[in-house]
DNA sequence: CGGGGAATTGATTGAAATCAAGATAGGTGG
DNA sequence: CCACCTATCTTGATTTCAATCAATTCCCCG
C-alpha cells in the first residue's frame, strides 16, 4: 500500500504524453528507504511545466506567494484514485508529472471518462460548486501532482490580481473544452471523434514542448471508447483504418501521427 | 430593429419555463413611446431569482455593492442573439426572464446546441478563457438578461468574499454541469437522454417555484436533438412513445410529467 | 384566417454496438 | 532473465438502434 515499485523514480519530472525517447529514464539510484505516503515540497519555479500551469502570468514577486501555498507534491500510482467523487474538497491539483483521467458515474453503475489531464493542467475544478468532487481521478501511468488547498488559494486570488485572473481562465478554459467535447459526442461520427481526440492530443503535447507527432497515449481503448462515447472495438477499427490510410502509424499504445492535414480532414 | 412586440411586458418578471397558468400574463399598459434599445436599471433586491443567482449567500449591506454593478437589463428577443460565438467577451450575463440556449458551432457549420439557460442562471462564462466568447447564445422566447461587467465583477470579488465564492460556484457549477452532460451523450440511449433531459428541466423548474409537473419547453425538436446529441425525429417518436406509456402528455411545447417515478426508471 | 415552420409518423438504410474468437504484450513471479 | 498469465487489443460476423428519407398533419404567427 503506498509504496512505489523500485527502480522509479516518480519524484522526478516526466512527461506526460511522450516520445518513446523522451519516455526512457535514467535509472536510479539505490531503492529508498520505503515510506507509506511520499510527499515532497513543490517548487513552480524549478517545474518545466510553470508557463503553461497555475503560475501562468505571475509575476516574479507573485510567484513565491503561490509557492507557498503548494506545500506538497503526492505521488499518485497508475491506476490509484486521486479522489472520488463524493469526496470533501479540499484541495485542487495540478499535475506535475503522468496523466490522470476523470471519470464520472451513473447511479446504474455505467462510467465515463469526462477528461484526460496532461502535466500542467488543473485538477479538482469539478468540487468548487458542491463541496464534494462530482468526479474521480484516476492515474493512468505513475503521476505526481501538486496540491493546491483551495481555501488559500481564495485568499490569495484577493491579494493578487493576476493568480485571480489565472484560476478564472483555468475554470473557464475547462467550460470551453468541456463544451468542444459535448460539440465532439453530440455531432461528430465515430470516425471523426478518434480523429479529434488524437489531434487534440497531439496539440496538448506540443504546447507542452514534445513531440506533437509521436507519443504514448496511457489510455486504454476501452478509456478512448469511453471518452469518445464509442467502444472500444470501434475505436480500435477505426485507429487500424487510419493506419490502413497512411494517416498514423500504431503500435497498441504508441501512436505516431504521418498525416497531420490528412488527419484534420476526417 | 429591436423593437418589441406591443402588448408584451419584457421588463417584468416572466418565468422561465412555467405552466400554462403562470405564463399568462396581465396585459400590458398602452404601448410605450419605441426606443431602438430598450434597457432598464435591474435590482436584485427586487428580482424573484435573487436567493438562485448572482447574489446568493450576499449579506444584506454586499448585496447593493453588486446591484452597483448591474447598470442595466437588456432585453432579447426570441430568436436574437445575446452574443456569438467570436465575440469580445465584457459581460457576465444573467438570465432575469425568459431562456436562452448555447450553441457552438463546428467549422464545417453544424451546430450544436450546448446548453439551456432558465431565469436566474448565468451566461457568457465561456468567455472567460480567452477573452472572446466560444460559443453563441440565443433567446428562445423574448427574454431579459442583466449586464454584469466582468472587470468590475473580478474588482468586487477582490473585495466580498462572498461574492468571490458566489463566483467560483457558478463557474463551479457548469464545470459539473457540462460534465453530467458529456455523461449523457456518451452513455446513454436516446430514450435515455430524453427522459433525463425532462427531469432535468423539471427540477430546474421546481428550484425556480414553478411547477415540476408540467412546463412549456420553448425550444424546438430540433434544438432538444441538437442538445442530445439524436435527431428531431428521434426525439418525437420518443416524446411520442413516452405519452403512449403513460409517463407524459404533450402538446407540442407544452409537456406535463404524469409519471415521474417511471421517468426515473428509463 | 391563411401560410409556413414545426411536429408527427412511416419506411428504409446504415453506422456502430454487440457477440465472439484469437493474437499481443506487459508485468509478475519463479 | 525467462516464461507464464492475464490484460488488452485486434478482427470478424451479426444485430440493433437511430439516422435518413419521405409524406402528411398540426398549429402558431402574422
Amino acid at each position: 500500500m503506498g509504496l512505489f515499485p523500485y527502480n522509479r523514480s516518480y519524484t522526478m519530472l516526466t512527461p506526460t504524453v511522450v516520445t518513446p525517447s523522451a519516455a526512457r529514464r535514467p535509472p536510479a539510484g539505490p531503492a529508498r528507504p520505503v515510506r507509506p505516503v511520499v510527499r515532497s515540497a513543490a517548487r513552480c519555479s524549478s517545474c518545466a511545466m510553470r508557463p503553461l500551469c497555475m503560475p501562468q502570468g505571475l509575476s516574479s514577486d507573485e510567484l513565491p506567494k503561490l509557492e507557498a501555498l503548494i506545500c506538497s507534491a503526492r505521488p499518485v500510482r497508475r491506476g490509484d484514485k486521486l479522489y472520488r467523487a463524493g469526496d470533501a474538497f479540499e484541495h485542487l491539483y495540478a499535475v506535475r508529472s503522468g496523466s490522470l483521467k476523470t471519470t464520472m458515474a451513473h447511479r446504474d453503475g455505467r462510467e465515463q471518462v469526462t477528461g484526460l489531464r496532461l502535466a500542467g493542467e488543473a485538477l479538482g475544478l469539478d468540487g468548487i460548486s458542491e463541496d464534494k468532487h462530482a468526479c474521480s481521478a484516476t492515474a493512468l501511468e505513475d503521476s505526481t501532482v501538486c496540491i493546491i488547498p483551495y481555501v488559500a488559494l481564495k485568499r490569495l486570488c484577493r491579494e493578487i490580481g493576476s493568480m485571480q485572473e489565472r484560476l478564472h481562465k483555468m475554470m473557464g478554459e475547462q467550460i470551453v473544452r468541456e463544451g468542444g467535447q459535448m460539440m465532439l459526442l453530440g455531432s461528430l461520427s465515430a470516425e471523426e471523434r478518434v480523429a479529434a481526440f488524437l489531434l487534440d492530443v497531439s496539440e496538448r503535447n506540443a504546447k507542452r514542448g514534445y513531440s506533437s507527432a509521436e507519443f504514448n497515449l496511457r489510455m486504454t481503448r476501452e478509456d478512448m471508447g469511453s471518452y469518445l462515447g464509442t467502444t472500444l472495438e470501434t475505436v480500435s477499427r477505426t485507429l487500424s483504418r487510419f493506419q490502413k490510410r497512411g494517416l498514423i502509424d500504431t503500435q497498441g499504445k504508441f501512436i505516431r501521427i504521418i498525416d497531420l492535414e490528412g488527419l484534420r480532414h476526417v
